[in-house]
DNA sequence: TTTTTTAAAGCAAACGTTTTCATAAATAAT
DNA sequence: ATTATTTATGAAAACGTTTGCTTTAAAAAA
């Protein structure tokens, strides 16, 4: 194999200085246009391109962002992430992503990874508060999808509560009158929003209700589908992906959704327009959250001012197929 | 800011040599018991983590996988990915990932990015082949969802043609006389693949049909789906997204699916067993395929021997809802 | 004890850049 | 022409590690 092509090379090809070959790279300072010429013709000759390592260590930044989630094959975190890669890419930036299944301790892992990758900034999703890390970390971090009081912390999400509150309001506008709700973990932020918010409805109105416990995935409608006996008005999801998991429940045991009960998600995810019954559901702005995210990190980045900036998107109720007036 | 912890502050902290701090936190060799501890302790107060850059641009590896696909909002490659990183990240890498939306510009860009950045090894799956890229960049690399016949490289891919032939003879034998088949982007190797087989059958048994040349998104199927006037007996899509939207257009014209006219797909990703009417499709092994990818790319990490393995993955032909005997 | 062997720790170079500071070359002003 | 100013280049330190080699300390053998 064929040596490292370094600097050096190209300062002794070009018969210059290792200073003056960095200076025609970054164009940090003005180099003699034949001067120039030569240089990048060493360049161009010998196929070299410059190592990031070698450069982040002296200017002491990567140009890299790291982003933890739970899943990536999870198409709200995909969509999510894709909305931030594309504006850092954009910006002249790359991504590390990690996932952690919503461990706490994974996620401790994977910010000492991160930390030690020196990685310039963090987007984070998940469980874990992790305040104590952050502060010996000490690198720029915004939350997504949860909202963070403590004012040292940017943070982008949505009104998950007054999301669910809307839903919730429009089923008993149609006459529901039975619910059945299937939580996601109340660990994760929104989750518990969404539950918080079905339960000072059920107050509100004093509605009859179940409550079951379950998370974010297929499976978990699938289990809790199955242990539905009574048949309510209304299943209401604390995700999509519960409710595709429900329908498909309800289409073992025959029951027809929505004739015979109606199914609600959260999130909707691009597959909730297409699934059949076409999913009614409360949309966030999947994208565009990931894109102000990376935005959020980016101005942190570059003005080291202490601007926390934090940003709150309002959910949209979207009635399609899988419900219908009692 | 407090100023950054290096191994030097833990050296003098412990009163020790930065080697014997560097021996203690790599085991690289024997260290007495209690200065062991010393250091330790000393790691610990100061809340020291190594640099990995400075490490790596020492040692001449960084851990690091680079990811180049297309799209990590497609679920199939989200699946993929998945199953890349898990194993990687089991093996003590982390993944860059990297959107290329199939363009073979920003594929080279990708590279370039990667090979500055010093990644061990490149997981890619796109549209071009960047042969002369890889001799330049000189870091092993595994194609994946695609055949290489230049036998230096590795690759994973899936017999495209044969499951494309086994769904076309199951089509044939359940009396399905007229096809409409819609294409995926012929530079993709896949999509390709599932063509020739098309054509192949076609000629094969003097079938009435159309092409559509379309692309690997629902969008693509919407579009595609609604210039079908004459409606056939089937609707043969090059993946699963396409026949999503080509039964959503055709949901919109009133057309029934399977009542009316079969749709497939191919692929299985997650959703389409969720689809209604569940899709018959042709599933391959995603995730399989990326822990597979990542296996390889690991073993031509440890071993530096010029072992180039190759796999090749069957797919299997999945009988739903969205086909029946005509 | 003294000498030999082994184990543990330290010194300093190296990895490939960027950048400060000093110097040389070129241009402008006298 | 000489000096003053600007412009272009080079030398060398620094970024934070690892590791080969040397030295010191400890243990074993004489």
């Amino acid at each position: 194999m064929p040596d490292k092509i370094t600097i050096k090379d190209i300062a002794k090809e070009a018969g210059v200085s290792i200073s003056t070959v960095s200076r025609v790279i970054n164009g940090s300072s003005p180099v003699k246009k034949q001067t120039k010429e030569k240089v990048l013709k060493a360049i161009d000759k010998l196929n070299y391109y410059p190592d990031a390592l070698a450069r982040s260590l002296r200017v002491g930044y990567t140009d890299t962002i790291g982003i933890i989630i739970p899943n990536i094959a999870n198409p709200f975190f995909a969509t999510l992430v894709r909305g931030a890669e594309d504006y850092l890419r954009s910006k002249g930036y790359s991504v590390i992503i990690c996932n952690s299944d919503n461990a706490v301790d994974q996620e401790e892992k994977l910010f000492n990874i991160l930390a030690e990758k020196k990685v310039d900034g963090i987007l984070y999703s998940g469980i874990g508060d992790h305040i104590d890390k952050f502060n010996q970390i000490n690198i720029p971090i915004v939350f997504i999808d949860r909202v963070i009081k403590d004012n040292r912390f940017s943070y982008v999400s949505s009104n998950h509560y007054k999301g669910m509150e809307d839903l919730l309001n429009y089923l008993y506008s149609t006459n529901h009158k039975k619910y059945v709700f299937i939580s996601g973990k109340k660990e994760i932020f929104s989750a518990f929003e969404r539950l918080r918010a079905f339960e000072d409805f059920t107050k509100k109105y004093n509605v009859e209700y179940e409550l079951l416990e379950g998370e974010y995935t297929y499976k978990s409608g699938l289990i809790n589908g199955k242990k539905i006996k009574k048949i309510p008005d209304v299943v209401v999801c604390s995700n999509d992906l519960i409710a595709y998991g429900v329908v498909e429940s309800f289409k073992e045991r025959k029951i027809k959704v929505p004739e015979d009960v109606s199914v609600t998600g959260y999130d909707d995810i691009m597959f909730s327009k297409m699934f059949s019954p076409a999913l009614t559901t409360v949309s966030q702005p999947i994208y565009e959250m990931g894109k102000v995210a990376a935005e959020i990190i980016y101005r942190l980045l570059i003005k080291k001012d202490d601007y926390m900036p934090v940003k709150l998107f309002q959910n949209q109720l979207v009635v399609r197929e899988s419900t219908r007036r009692r």
